[in-house]
DNA sequence: TGTACATCAGTGAACGCGCGTTCACTGATGTAC
DNA sequence: TGTACATCAGTGAACGCGCGTTCACTGATGTAC
């Protein structure tokens, strides 16, 4: 019974995951119930709330982002900096055109009235996590030289300090902090045109033109 | 009887932007026509569907970006061209943060089930042009050097080039085309960070950690 | 200047629709003895 | 192994709501003579 129950779940998310590609955010419990020929009443069994189902849907794809990520992270030699780290945004980008909907749902604008739960924003910081661990990496090995040009206001060093007492991003420099999420707006920023649509008629190659950016932003990063 | 219907579309258009901020793209004309204390069927008058209303909203919103880029612009002495760069930057940010829910209107995730008119389309370059007018500048004033660093891979060179050919982009070498557009991601990723909420808890001075990036994207282009 | 007429902004009722959520229910599936 | 009972997935009707759009209308405002 509880495989059948487990199973139904999965059906359930998968038929939302289907109509968020036409509807976005404003995802009807009726329609997906009906999707599934069952009666709208039927799905509550399974959710407590339109809402629920869609931070259901929020949370798996940051969970299913943060492994991709992970997985392409890790099959790459741990000497290979630069390597990893176009490795992960690569695995990214794929994601999020593969799955244009959830990848509107993680970064686009945000849903109106809906307030995403902490397990959501927790588990949002899954993918940079990643990249910040090449970071460290980087920083242990020598390479990862602090960014001199243009100086780093007060209160952004303020606040990248307090970000650093997080363990997570100990030990790296203020600067290339600042340039670590500069360099993450960017990938999201050339991602979101692609997927968004706003470069059409301009760049016909996405995979080139995101690796050259990639490739731009690991060697500010002094990864090579 | 000309004049006050102007001022009408006005204040339809005033209380469809105040709902924006509540309900996202699925306005609702009858919540405006409440607004303004008529009956649904009125607004009828002055559009002829909601697509319409939604419509002229982003064409209005794209047009007071578009001002609001070219006057902080204009304000800044010629030959001063990272200062120019700056001046569009942040001009940018602070209309989006001022108008966030049109600035999730243009720049967030497409609206489900809405087609895009060619007009919004053309005026979406508007900004993107003023700031190209300043990397002309830069290349007919001799600053503008090609970064050499990761090579533009071929097709993307072959997608500037035709960009190149629209009269706009004219004698901006690829490379730097690339990296302009790059740095345009970056400025709209870094905003759509802050308008969204995503680096709540990690920065406090958007300003200041703004106009770092600013900075740094303006000296790799070469405007000082 | 005054009257007759056309325009057209706004009304109010109605159309057919979809939505999230509740509730009492049926009936199959599992569990305990 | 067989019966009695509890669980709980799914039903179907109903709640109260909101939506975009249409249509025939009223009545004030402007225009032409």
């Amino acid at each position: 019974r509880a495989r059948v129950r487990a199973e139904m779940i999965v059906e359930i998310k998968a038929a939302a995951r289907q109509h968020l590609a036409t509807d976005g955010a404003n995802l009807s419990l009726r329609a997906v119930a009906r999707d599934l020929n069952m009666v709208s009443s039927a799905i509550y069994r399974y959710f407590p709330s339109r809402d629920d189902l869609l931070t259901a849907l929020i949370i798996d794809a940051y969970t299913d982002l943060g492994e991709v990520a992970e997985q392409a992270e890790q099959a790459i030699s741990r000497a290979d900096l630069a390597g990893r780290y176009r490795a992960v945004a690569h695995a990214i980008r794929k994601w999020a055109v593969a799955n244009q909907p959830e990848y509107g749902l993680l970064y686009g604008s945000p849903v109106p009235g809906y307030a995403a739960p902490q397990d959501t924003i927790e588990l949002a910081t899954r993918p940079v996590l990643v990249l910040m661990s090449i970071l460290r990496d980087g920083v242990a090995a020598g390479v990862i030289s602090t960014p001199t040009m243009p100086r780093l206001p007060k209160p952004t060093r303020v606040d990248l300090k307090r970000l650093g007492s997080v363990p997570d991003f100990a030990g790296i420099p203020e600067a290339v902090l600042a340039d670590a999420i500069g360099g993450w707006a960017m990938l999201l920023g050339v991602i979101s045109f692609e997927v968004f649509g706003r470069l059409v008629n301009t760049i016909t190659d996405y995979a080139a033109f995101y690796d050259y950016h990639v490739k731009a932003i690991s060697h500010r990063l002094g990864l090579g």
